[in-house]
RNA sequence: CGGGGUAUAGCGCAGCCUGGUAGCGCGGCAGUUUUGGGUACUGCAGGUCGCAGGUUCAAAUCCUGCUGCCCCGACCA
């Protein structure tokens, strides 16, 4: 992408309202804009990322062995009295009348209409166990939005619910979401907790919060400190195996770890000092089971191997993609701006050309844009007229891992610089060096 | 929903107290400058001063009501 037939509308200063670095850095990097309270707009670089981000969540969910399908915004209100929620939910759903007068909603969550779905459609244990997903946006009236993407009222939530004939079952699916969760933000280079969680509103006795450890988070939460050396399990790990996944679940539940509504001091007490964290956390995922909540009241049941018909075991699953952006922001930032991992940069490189207008290095630009893009590598090509300044304070603003600096005296020894915004790190190398180093990178 | 703020150009702000018809910086646009780590110059464009009503010869400024937005708290992916 050539950056002067972009569209990124950069701020230079900082708008009033934003008060931590996620919220701030998304406005000035032109990434996001807010069209009411809680309620923004993805701008062409935001949507990048939102886009990566959501790309790993689907790899792992499919990796898991969950099924994507795709649910409405709108929902019916009957659906919600079915299981009792209409009336339970309260002033945070947003209620809807259409041109009839009937009754509809905005969904803030989809276990009524998924377990709808189900019931339509399966009826015998041999159609069991199925895991079903989407990623869809979801509005709920929060009394008090704030920080931008991480507590908006409109966000995209994947949200996954699995079916299974008994308990046993349903803690096997459980164990393949906790386990694709891990994986899903480790990949995003994110270390995350899985702690002792409330199910609030959505019902059940068994979940877990991933928490991603920062001090602008909302949550209060406590753990043990070796939770963040743990090794992530790897691509290859198989999720139908039930003892093995067991036992990486029970790895990653032995030690404490709590957010404060679970929160035992005593328990906490007895940890050695120096293995004690206590520190605020961001939610960026969470996962329920909840049994027959919903297929009860809802009459979803399968008949069983021993032909008796009974409510089929549900667990639900979810991941907030547009809080995972502000997330990875609050932990991968610094005065200059956004430093992205690789795996979700919005741009895998970009191209400075320190002397616009000038033939050679117009020229060698050029050609390192043609061959990156051949490469497959996502460039941003700053061909703007401006001073060198500019761009440095643009590419680093706006945080793509790798930059590439071509200017007449480098070049002049036939080398471009290529650096690292994570680190700083810079090298002069031959321009077709620079294509080959990248186009292992990224996508 | 309780408490506290705020609303003037795309963004950040001044002007309001002591009414006289709007200004600064950044950004944008047109040129100049061809620049190696946020560096320059010249010119131009851009505002129903959140909305409604009132007081007044005259309201961004004073009064009343409303609305939006932000922050702290209680609640949530």
């Amino acid at each position: 992408m050539r950056l002067s037939r972009y569209f990124l509308p950069i701020l230079r200063e900082t708008p009033k309202e934003a008060e931590i670095a996620s919220h701030r850095l998304m406005l000035r990097a032109g990434m996001i804009r807010q069209e009411a309270a809680g309620i923004y707009a993805f701008l062409p670089l935001g949507l990048r990322v939102l886009d990566k981000v959501c790309r790993i969540v689907r790899e792992e969910q499919n990796r898991s062995g969950a099924i994507e399908l795709l649910m409405p915004t709108i929902q019916s209100a009957d659906l919600w009295r079915e299981s009792g929620r209409y009336e339970a939910y309260g002033k945070e759903m947003l209620r809807i009348k259409d041109r009839h007068e009937r009754e509809l909603l905005y969904g803030p969550t989809n276990e009524e209409m998924i377990t709808e779905i189900f019931r339509a459609y399966v009826r015998s244990y041999k159609d069991l166990p199925l895991n079903l997903y989407h990623l869809q946006w979801k509005f709920r009236d929060e009394v008090r939005p704030r920080f931008g993407l991480m507590r908006g009222r409109e966000f995209l939530m994947k949200d996954a619910y699995s079916f299974d004939v008994d308990f046993a079952g349903a803690k096997h699916a459980y164990n393949r979401m906790f386990v694709a969760y891990l994986r899903t933000f480790a990949r995003m280079g994110l270390k995350s907790i899985p702690m002792v969680a409330e199910s609030g509103p959505i019902g059940g006795n068994l979940s877990h919060e991933f928490i991603v450890l920062a001090e602008t988070g909302e949550s209060e939460v406590f753990c043990h400190r070796d939770y963040l050396d743990f090794t992530v399990p790897g691509p290859d790990v198989n999720f139908d195996d039930v003892a093995g996944m067991q036992a990486i679940v029970g790895k990653w539940t032995e030690l404490y770890a709590a957010t404060s509504d679970k929160h035992d001091a005593a328990a906490f007490a007895k940890l050695p000092a120096e293995k004690q964290i206590s520190a605020r956390g961001i939610e960026v995922g969470q996962v329920f089971y909840f049994g027959t909540k919903y297929s009860e009241p809802m009459k979803a049941l399968v008949t069983g191997p021993d032909g008796a018909e009974r409510p089929v075991q549900m667990g639900s699953y979810g991941i907030g993609p547009t809080r995972l952006v502000a997330a990875l922001i609050e932990v991968f930032h610094d005065d200059a701006g956004i430093r992205w991992p690789d795996a979700v940069a919005p741009f895998t490189a970009a191209i400075l050309n320190l002397k616009q207008g000038a033939s050679e290095t117009d020229a060698a630009c050029e050609r390192l844009y043609a061959e990156l893009t051949a490469s497959g590598v996502d460039t941003l090509y700053d061909d703007l007229d401006q001073r060198p300044g500019s761009k440095f304070a643009t590419a680093d603003l706006i945080g793509v891992p790798w930059q590439i600096l071509v200017g007449p005296r480098s070049l002049a020894e036939g080398k471009v610089e290529l650096k690292r915004r994570a680190d700083g790190s810079r090298e002069m190398l031959a321009p077709a060096d620079a294509v080959a180093r990248l186009a292992g990178q990224g996508a």
